[in-house]
DNA sequence: TTGTTAAAACTACAAATGTAGTTTCTGAAT
DNA sequence: ATTCAGAAACTACATTTGTAGTTTTAACAA
């Protein structure tokens, strides 16, 4: 688990991490049209498996994968360090960009520092 | 200009967003070691002005590259979906995300609140 | 037991990416 | 003019990703 997945792969994993247990053809289910060849899923979700992102159970004749690492975690992994590269290896530049962006408002702003606060006492 | 790009070619748009504007040399200079082969960061800044990401002048003998869209831009374009993608559609929810994980502090949190307000009257 | 069927496994191939050697060109220094 | 160096252009090749056809396997139904 070097490098960060590609949008294809990280599509599926959304769907791994939203269904939590999934069928390949429940997750092909999952994606918006058009939706790839059930191989093509298949394929995409074994080779996520041999890089560790994914897990399976063996189920007779199928495989039902799920994820080997949390979104949190990918998260933390691999999009945190991108986005404080962008922002000047600061996630309070990157969240002031967003803010002024009004993808956040000052509002939500308000309370997530409420929430912070009580989690934290 | 429709893909996100991968990690090696980010981090060229990295340093060129930085210099601004800059020669093949200029960029390999800049990266970290093991810094690639020349050729590699010419060959890669060649397929990014192919893919329209970068601009260049001709300079005689050499080119000067630029960037074609902005690290803002760049930002709302192919991180921002990410973001939200990852976070059921909401900033609000990457923000408090990156808050919660220490990432960003409460009394940062504050002073975007105050640096937006003022921006905005 | 023989189809039928669904899924995995296998195979294939194109495009994109990462990397770098080889060749050519051009301007600068003798 | 000749040589030299730096850079682009050309070429090449391995790996990864995206995609899907073909073959095999295994379970179930008639």
């Amino acid at each position: 688990m070097k490098k960060r997945l590609s949008e294809k792969e990280e599509a599926l994993m959304q769907v791994i991490w939203r269904l939590e247990k999934a069928f390949a053809r429940d997750v092909r289910e999952a994606l918006p049209d058009p939706k790839p060849h059930i191989n093509t899923v298949a394929t995409t979700m074994r080779r996520l498996a041999d890089k560790g992102f994914l897990i399976y159970e063996d189920f007779g004749t199928t495989y039902r994968y799920s994820a080997a690492i949390s979104q949190k975690d990918y998260t933390n992994k691999f999009v945190k360090p991108l986005l404080t590269r962008l922002f000047g290896n600061s996630m309070k530049n990157a969240v002031a960009f967003f803010a002024e962006q009004e993808e956040v408002s000052v509002q939500e702003l308000k309370e997530i520092i409420k929430m912070i606060e009580k989690k934290r006492k």
